[in-house]
RNA sequence: GGCGGUGUAGCUCAGAUGGUUAGAGCAUACGGCUCAUACCCGUAGUGUCACAGGUUCAAUUCCUGUCACCGCUACCA
């Protein structure tokens, strides 16, 4: 019999800027989930990724003077480096840039067009000229601009457009029939209530930037949004040629689950179903939305300056803790609360006290008192089958929450063992028995019993936190892969004759005003501009030499037709002609650059900009509010192709 | 504006088809223990269960109203 499978997804991320700790919610909660079910013997896949598309990408980089990939190579990079420090074991990482995307979102949209799902009309909008952006009504801000202030004007534009009124009530019945689509349920209510009044069709296509998937029918415009967002679940599983993995995970597949944050639910779970059964493609089976994490009462966010880094973070409490912390302290689809007080609260009382200070005086006990060796259980009286009884009533629950993404409360059933093991020592008060040489039975029993109690409660935990079970199993000699799975959950296995390596505290206390003090000023990214003179993130000197950084000089420097930013720079490199486009026109005029030596990375992979391949990239600084700009240059003449370093 | 939700111990929250003393964890106080990471164990509290009416023998639990907070109310990636 083949296993059953589960395919749990993240929405994948924008990489206009950094990840937050909100982003690490979700991702550490479908990690979790995804190692649960491994654990529990389910061929798992478990997907997250980037979205790389739109418009605010491609001013971003423009901006900086890169090529949208090449900038959001770099912000990629960044995502993998967290997942790697989390301990995300993602299958896939799909990003919407790669070839195998851009044909899977052609090959739907084909399929929904030829159908006749998707037509040709006009969008209307409230479109502000400055910032080349439209807005809904309801994010205009008192009529006008939410982003620089100034008056809209109602613009039409030519766009493709998505049939979803025709399967409102399709949708409805599915949402009524299949009660557990939606979670949690006040999200499901509030779906059912939005399609009550209907629904407008979708525009899935636009023409006022090009950085996305091009309309397979008309290549003058590009793919909008959900379309080329949402279809990444099916890209990666190879729906495009309908490959194995589509068939094992996704139309054979027995769970299909997307976590979603509470703000994108309905793109889920009324665009995305629509969309698939248009395409004729079985639905997901769950989406569920988890709250946001509120930072000590406020939302987190970037103009608030109050974003928390989840790498510094790691970095001072470990990935284990941070892990615990979101998945305890996170209640059941609502928000939850962040400080970096609370966090070490949490640390402190459930990991150090009571699991790692339970591990420290159950292996202290078996060096003192039975030689380092894990005695055999010899005797059994009512307060001992009481462990055996909690461990059965744990993994019912504990399932039973897992399954329903109560990770709070599954953590809860197994600390109720942990603290059980914590009275019991009281209770026993092994070091009067040792004493006693006719209780040594009783002695063997009580520490046999707190050793399966880890070893059991570690089973559990493993999922939560990836990192800790293999000290904690090492700690007790159980480094045996047949003591540390689910098939060896149960309480009461074989595990007497096994020498234990005590060790250092799996979770030492943290000094609760010693952290804080620089919690004067707590981890939170101020901007990216600070920390890099912050040097928060330490580069080594081989990584520097990494960018081949030359003199340049400027020959000839002409502004890009049509872009207000955007200058073509044609420069020498030691006698090598170099074309190079950079956003500095709003600061330099085409004279000032002539003949101005400057400084390049010269191995920058070549990106296009406005069609205009740039070789290279300038080095410049930027004051904080982007209003200045300087060139960097030599102070004195040197030879152009000059190495910098 | 419309629809929906929430308001319970200092904090985070559980709970009751209405029925004698309303719960848990954390924090606090006191006591105990010494195997342990100043830890663990025990004991002790404190609550007009948002406010005002109503139904009822009886409401914090049901109903109505008020106040406060929150979510949804389509093109944000």
């Amino acid at each position: 019999m083949s296993k059953k499978t589960f395919y749990v997804t993240t929405p994948i991320y924008y990489p206009s800027s950094k990840l937050h700790i909100g982003h690490a919610l979700t991702t550490t909660m479908a990690d979790t989930m995804a190692r649960y079910k491994k654990m529990l013997g389910y061929d798992t896949f478990f997907l997250t990724g980037s979205d790389e598309h739109g418009q605010k990408i491609e001013k971003t980089a423009q901006a900086a003077g890169m090529s949208p990939l090449a900038y959001t190579n770099g912000i990629v990079d960044s995502f993998q480096t967290l997942w790697k420090k989390l301990d995300i074991g993602y299958t896939d990482f799909i990003r919407t840039t790669e070839p195998r995307h851009y044909e899977t979102v052609s090959k739907i949209f084909q399929t929904i067009y030829d159908k006749g799902d998707i037509y040709k009309s006009e969008y209307e909008g409230y479109y502000c000229t400055p910032c080349e952006t439209f807005f809904t009504e309801r994010q205009l801000d008192e009529g006008h601009c939410p982003d620089c202030g100034r008056p809209v004007e109602v613009v039409k534009e030519e766009s493709y457009f998505f049939k979803m009124s025709k399967y409102a009530a399709e949708l409805t019945v599915y949402i009524e029939d299949h009660p557990h689509f939606i979670q949690p349920e006040t999200r499901r209510n509030e779906m059912l209530s939005f399609l009550k009044q209907g629904l407008e069709d979708l525009c899935v296509s636009r023409t006022t930037f090009d950085w996305g998937i091009p309309v397979p029918i008309d290549d003058q415009h590009v793919i909008y949004v959900w379309f080329d967002a949402l279809t990444n679940y099916l890209t990666a599983l190879d729906y495009l040629h309908e490959g194995e993995k589509y068939q094992k995970y996704w139309k054979h597949g027995d769970e299909i689950l997307h976590l979603v944050g509470k703000d994108i639910v309905r793109f889920h779970t009324i665009i995305w179903p629509i969309i698939l059964m248009a395409a004729g493609v079985r639905l997901p089976d769950r989406v569920f939305a988890h709250g946001w994490l509120l930072l000590d009462g406020g939302k987190m966010s970037k103009s608030r300056g109050n974003v928390v880094d989840p790498l510094a973070l790691i970095e001072k409490y470990g990935s284990d803790a941070i892990r615990y912390f979101l998945l305890r302290e996170m209640p059941y689809g609502e928000d939850g609360f962040y400080s970096e007080e609370a966090l070490v609260l949490r640390t402190n009382t459930d990991l150090a006290n009571d699991y790692g200070n339970l591990l420290s005086r159950t292996t202290s006990m078996l060096d003192k008192f039975c030689a380092g060796v894990i005695p055999g259980k010899s005797l059994e009286d009512e307060v001992d089958q009481e462990f055996s009884q909690m461990a059965i009533l744990l993994k019912k629950n504990y399932v039973l929450h897992m399954d329903q993404l109560q990770f709070g409360k599954a953590l809860q059933e197994v600390w109720k063992l942990i603290a059980r093991g914590n009275k019991y020592i009281e209770e026993s008060a092994p070091w009067a028995l040792a004493k006693d040489a006719t209780k040594t039975n009783k002695l063997h029993t009580v520490l046999y019993n707190l050793a399966e109690t880890l070893r059991v409660a570690t089973i559990y935990i493993s999922p939560f936190m990836p990192a800790t079970p293999a000290k904690v199993f090492s700690q007790l000699g159980l480094v045996d892969a047949a003591w540390q799975g689910w098939d060896a959950v149960d309480f009461g296995a074989s595990i007497g004759g096994t020498r234990i390596l005590r060790g250092e505290p799996v979770f030492p206390r943290i000094d609760v005003k010693e952290a804080l003090k620089m919690g004067e000023k707590p981890i939170l990214e101020e901007n990216e501009i600070q920390e890099s003179e912050e040097g928060i993130n330490l580069i080594g000197i081989e990584d520097f030499f990494q960018a081949d950084l030359r003199v340049a000089s400027i020959v000839k420097a002409e502004k890009v037709q049509g872009t207000d930013k955007l200058m073509k720079l044609s420069v020498d490199v030691g006698g090598e002609p170099r074309t190079i486009v950079a956003g500095i026109a709003l600061h330099y005029t085409e004279d000032e650059l002539e003949a101005k030596k400057i400084i390049i990375v010269a191995n920058l992979k070549p990106a296009k900009l406005r069609g205009i391949e740039s070789q290279g990239m300038l080095l410049a600084a930027s004051s904080s509010d982007k209003k200045q700009m300087r060139l960097l240059t030599v102070d004195a003449d040197i030879a152009s192709g000059s190495k910098v370093g």
